[in-house]
DNA sequence: CTGTATCCCAGCGGATACTG
DNA sequence: CAGTATCCGCTGGGATACAG
């Protein structure tokens, strides 16, 4: 069975699969709308986004510390940052350090936080391909245990692929 | 304090920092490492990539559905598709519906099953842009609860961002 | 049905030089 | 220090036509 219904809160007319069943149609296209991965992409969807990222999050914030530590160059790193800041990933705050000069720093905000699980999960997956070099793992500061990004359900269990159905909200003009 | 020892598991000379605080170098670049993000982008760092992966999860496994539900034209998806299965994300495995005629088609590979908590993460920050079309709901299937991507620790703690640690595993020639 | 071959264009990203 | 201007090569991806 390919689309059922599946709990109370999934009773509602829209499209829920088995994840690892067909959807019932060509629903992103023929619907003309970008799927939220596709859209998440037109934004993170570039090397340079994701390294800029990456650097942020390990707390990078002025230019030339980002230019360096991802190995951009200045004029790749300016435009992404300022598309990255034009889609609400940074913010641009004021600052000064010991001297009197004010400077811009790029701040990540919720929205940028919010990629967080992305980055981890990213990092996690990417840990396994290769010789393992260049690794990174993640920790939790509290009791030092390792941590790894895991699908959740909102009653706490923990979810697997094979337990997994989407729900997709298409336009109205879906029959 | 950038560098710090938290917990038992981290006592080692590896570089350890708080997520947020900087890493004491420039040390992807410096090592000639390249770290786990752009190993995982080198794989799936594309477009194509992501939204074959996306259908795969979907169910799709023949090339004309993968085709037709992606939008890629036929060389893009074909170029992509043997990559990826070169890259063990994809096994191209033969079977044969009602006809005589066997064919092959595109199954997941554990590596690529592996991908999910990424997607699904990725969903679910992409469905936060913009305005809600195209969003896709994952829901426990044994519940109906919706699954969210979280950040668990092996003791079992769910851990946000600034509850992180990083340690990253760099080459040997470092001081 | 499952691709391949060819051609083309747009965008990413690097190098270099320059500005406030 | 924090970018901008310009140029250029590479690759991603689409269109079309063709092949097993």
């Amino acid at each position: 069975m390919t689309s059922e219904t599946i709990g109370a809160n999934a009773a509602d007319s829209r499209v829920l699969t088995r994840v690892g069943d067909f959807v019932p149609r060509d629903a992103w296209a023929t619907a003309g709308v970008r799927c939220s991965i596709e859209k998440a992409l037109d934004v993170v969807g570039t090397r340079s986004a994701m390294v800029l990222m990456r650097e942020a999050f390990s707390g990078s914030r002025r230019f030339d510390q980002l230019v360096l530590r991802t190995g951009l160059s200045e004029p790749v790193a300016a435009k992404r940052l300022k598309q990255l800041v034009a889609d609400g990933l940074f913010v641009q705050q004021a600052y000064r350090d010991s001297g009197t000069r004010t400077r811009l720093e790029y701040v990540l905000t919720e929205r940028g936080r919010a990629l967080f699980p992305v980055m981890a999960a990213l990092m996690q997956w990417g840990d396994e391909l290769g010789d393992g070099r260049g690794a990174m793992q993640l920790f939790h500061a509290d009791c030092g245990e390792p941590v790894t990004s895991v699908l959740r359900c909102a009653a706490g269990h923990e979810v697997t692929l094979s337990e997994t159905c989407a729900r997709q909200d298409l336009p109205d003009d879906q029959g």
